[in-house]
DNA sequence: AAAAAGCTACTTTTT
DNA sequence: GTAGCTTTTT
């Protein structure tokens, strides 16, 4: 990492090198408002990568006027390292960051200004959940009434809505009373000094409204704000980002409305439009060039996408010919459905497609049981996304508990969580007295201790003293040392040492002191900076003095203007809350098992954002997907049809889609009829590998399907795996003259002396061609297409 | 305080 | 079908 910036050696045809016309255009853009419309697989993250370092190379913009704002911290990782690897600069004087990650930045930096103590903890979604039922219990709240999860939700949604509770008006006594118990609850967080994840957000967007120096400063920094997955945000977030930029900043805005699969919890496809007009956007760039997956691939997705309205309009286009079809299976049950994707799997193995480039994707979570347990048997390596992640471990979130206890005694959720774990004695009788006294004295559980007396009282004094001593030992030890103490002393790891399966939990926390020290050298900290204080930079003489706008209405001092030097660049809160911050912003690696060559399940949403060389979509049935509970959503089913577009758009060079006809689901068998998407794709593109059985003649005469559940071979129509066959596949050539013919194998056909029938192979093209149509009544024939007066029914 | 039994929910999820 | 939670039992 140089700190010497020599403009003159960056080369600049290699910055815009191998960019097509949509892409350069959108990097060299004025400094004005932008909406980039990204379609999947365009180049989306290179622009805005691109975008950072034109700029700066230009001399338009040094590194601490850029603010690039992502959702997840894996993206802004992942934007930070390359910018790293393209600029010979210290990227570190720019803010890039989640909206959440940057918020904790700024709110830390003037924690004054906005009402917090300097050591305020941030409450992961079951922190607040937990801390939410203390509330209610505290009130005597009938939770059958009032359930903690609604209120939750209540209080996160108000909040993302940027209404606090005197904003929101109840219209009924349920909502009234929601309303008082929100109230109370931001009561009980000041008081703890703790935040929750929507928190940070609306306390940072009133720190700047109501702070005009404040504003003006940050203003005048973040010249340019960028911004990805811009479909993503929700309205809190473009408020926060309107505020900053003024009226004189630049947005460059990423995003995808066709992708935009998170309104569920709050994102608002909408501020795309709205960004539109209120920016008075004049740059709408395009990218709809698609460096990802091969033409049938892209024709399902865009053919499908083209079925929702209200969009701002894209198709996607590819330069790499139409490749595979699109194959399609229809299971009898969803065991034969999992028995056929593990054929597929291994047939793809077979021909030398990397394990780790197969996904398999699924709607739910509860449907990865069935395949996963196919693969199991089938002695197939597998990883599934989404299982309990690294900090939302039990133990973790102990020892994380203690660290937050020696930085913040206040903090009552922490509290709760381990005055009496490892047990000492202390009963839930003993909790209750104590959480009666805070509540008389209105203070924490900590600070009430001194005021319950007797027996529970002298246990709970020997909690405090045992915290204290904590205190008072660690305070000058590095952040890694603190974290090897407090597991220590506070009676994990011997906890965890007689516990019968502790072994694990033992070495997680010793995972949880690596972590510690990962995470010092990441940031840069001398290996034995004290994990409790602001860290003096190398080559920095004082500490950064954070100057608040209030202590001198006309000064606002926080970073120097000189980026460069990073001694100029303060830090803006200790290792210790820094590391605590990153426990709760970044949960960490949400993958069961590790390995890199294994098979990929997870859900759709899990998906997004990634690429596969073979994409299986499952369960494609009405009902599960798309989702029954999205008929009852506004926009609910456009949303699923999106999530099918990413889905689809997640496939490179082989999509197979498959449905089963009988389901197990919350423990009964459920019959559904295939999803209403498949009518929705070109059907040219699409290959059924089970007959196409057309939807009126589904509960009538079909005597196929019984009796196959073992032997999922034998399935009519069914050849065999489609990949075991080389690359240039014989049946994809018969699959060309078909559509030439205007006919393909699986449909259904009627023919004037034999009536109805469905097409089980196809041969020859031009005048030779000729179909074998299986007729109801009169068994299998071969016809030539030029003679045979065949109509498709559709 | 720990173990066992009973009850209930159940789409998607990052911060 | 089953995980997670609460209540009951030891």
């Amino acid at each position: 990492m140089t700190n010497e910036p020599p403009p003159t050696l960056w080369k600049m045809p290699e910055l815009l090198n191998n960019l097509n016309p949509e892409q350069h255009a959108a990097v060299t853009l004025p400094n004005e408002p932008a909406l980039i419309l990204a379609g999947a697989g365009s180049g989306k993250t290179r622009v805005l990568i691109t975008r950072i370092a034109w700029l700066i190379q230009q001399g338009l913009a040094s590194p601490a006027t850029i603010l690039a704002v992502t959702f997840t911290n894996k993206a802004a990782r992942e934007m930070m390292a390359r910018l790293q690897a393209l600029l010979p600069i210290d990227t570190r004087g720019m803010w890039i960051g989640t909206f959440h990650g940057l918020c904790n930045r700024m709110l830390r930096a003037h924690h004054r200004d906005a009402g917090l103590p300097a050591t305020f903890q941030i409450l992961d979604t079951a922190d607040q959940l937990s801390a939410i039922k203390r509330l209610m219990k505290g009130l005597n709240i009938d939770d059958e009434k009032y359930p903690a999860k609604n209120l939750q939700y209540f209080i996160n949604n108000a909040k993302e809505q940027g209404l606090r509770p005197k904003d929101v008006d109840a219209t009924d006594n349920f909502n009234r009373k929601f309303v008082e118990l929100y109230e109370a609850y931001d009561q009980q967080c000041q008081r703890e000094g703790v935040v929750d994840f929507p928190e940070l957000l609306l306390r940072c967007f009133e720190l700047l409204a109501h702070n005009p120096p404040l504003r003006a400063h940050y203003q005048a920094r973040f010249r340019h704000i960028l911004v990805d997955e811009f479909q993503d945000t929700n309205k809190l977030q473009y408020a926060w980002l309107k505020m900053l930029a003024g009226q004189t900043n630049s947005i460059f805005a990423v995003g995808d409305d066709d992708q935009s699969i998170y309104a569920f919890r709050g994102a608002n496809v909408g501020n795309m439009r709205d960004f539109e007009q209120e920016f008075n956007v004049r740059h709408l760039i395009k990218l709809e060039q698609n460096y990802r997956s091969h033409g049938h691939i892209l024709d399902a997705a865009n053919q499908l996408i083209a079925n929702n309205s209200r969009r701002l309009g894209k198709n996607l286009r590819t330069d790499a010919g139409h490749g595979e079809p699109v194959r399609v299976y229809e299971a009898t049950t969803d065991t034969q459905e999992a028995g056929w994707i593990v054929e597929e799997i291994k047939a793809l193995i077979s021909t030398g497609t990397s394990r780790s480039e197969v996904a398999v994707l699924y709607r739910s979570n509860a449907q990865s049981r069935t395949i996963e347990h196919t693969l199991v048997n089938a002695g197939i390596a597998y990883r599934v996304y989404g299982g309990l992640r690294f900090f939302e471990r039990q133990e973790i979130k102990h020892a994380l508990a203690y660290l937050r206890l020696i930085d913040n005694p206040n903090d009552d959720t922490a509290f709760s969580r381990v005055v009496n774990f490892p047990t000492r004695g202390i009963g839930a009788r003993s909790i209750e007295q104590l959480a009666d006294a805070a509540r008389l004295y209105n203070c924490s559980m900590a600070a009430a201790i001194p005021y319950v007396a007797g027996k529970a009282g002298s246990s709970l004094a020997g909690f405090a003293n045992l915290i204290g001593k904590m205190r008072a030992e660690t305070q000058q030890m590095s952040l890694p040392e603190t974290v090897e103490y407090v597991v220590r002393a506070s009676g994990l790891s011997e906890f965890y040492q007689t516990e019968r399966e502790g072994q694990d939990r033992l070495e997680n926390l010793q995972e949880l002191v690596n972590a510690a020290a990962a995470f010092v050298s990441e940031e840069g900290y001398g290996l034995d900076t004290p994990a409790r204080s602001i860290p003096l930079r190398p080559g920095a003489t004082t500490a950064p003095e954070l100057v608040s706008a209030t202590d001198d209405p006309n000064t606002v001092v926080l970073d120097a203007p000189n980026f460069t030097d990073p001694a100029q660049n303060p830090d803006t809160m200790t290792p210790l809350a820094g590391f605590l911050s990153h426990a709760s912003l970044e949960a960490g690696d949400n993958q069961a098992q590790a390995g890199q060559e294994a098979v990929q399940l997870m859900t759709v949403h899990a998906a997004k954002g990634l690429e596969f060389t073979a994409v299986f979509i499952t369960g494609l049935e009405e009902g599960l997907f798309p989702h029954e509970n999205s008929a009852m959503e506004t926009d609910g089913l456009e949303e699923e049809r999106r999530l099918m577009y990413v889905a689809i758009t997640r496939a490179k060079e082989r999509l197979y889609l498959s449905f089963a006809q009988s389901r197990m689901l919350h423990g009964q068998t459920r019959y559904n009829i295939r999803s209403r998407f498949f009518d929705e794709l070109p059907q040219e593109t699409l290959k059924w590998l089970t007959p196409k059985v057309e939807a009126g003649a589904r509960w009538g005469g079909r005597s196929d399907n019984a009796g196959y559940g073992r032997d999922w071979f034998a399935r009519p129509g069914y050849t065999g795996p489609s990949s075991s066959t080389p690359v240039s596949l014989p049946a994809f050539a018969n699959e060309q003259r078909a559509a030439e013919s205007g006919f393909r194998v699986g449909q259904q056909v009627f023919h004037t002396k034999f009536g109805e029938g469905t097409i089980t192979a196809l041969e020859g093209g031009g005048t030779d061609a000729k179909a074998q149509v299986k007729f109801k009544r009169h068994g299998e024939k071969w016809l030539a297409l030029a003679v045979a007066k065949l109509q498709a029914v559709e």
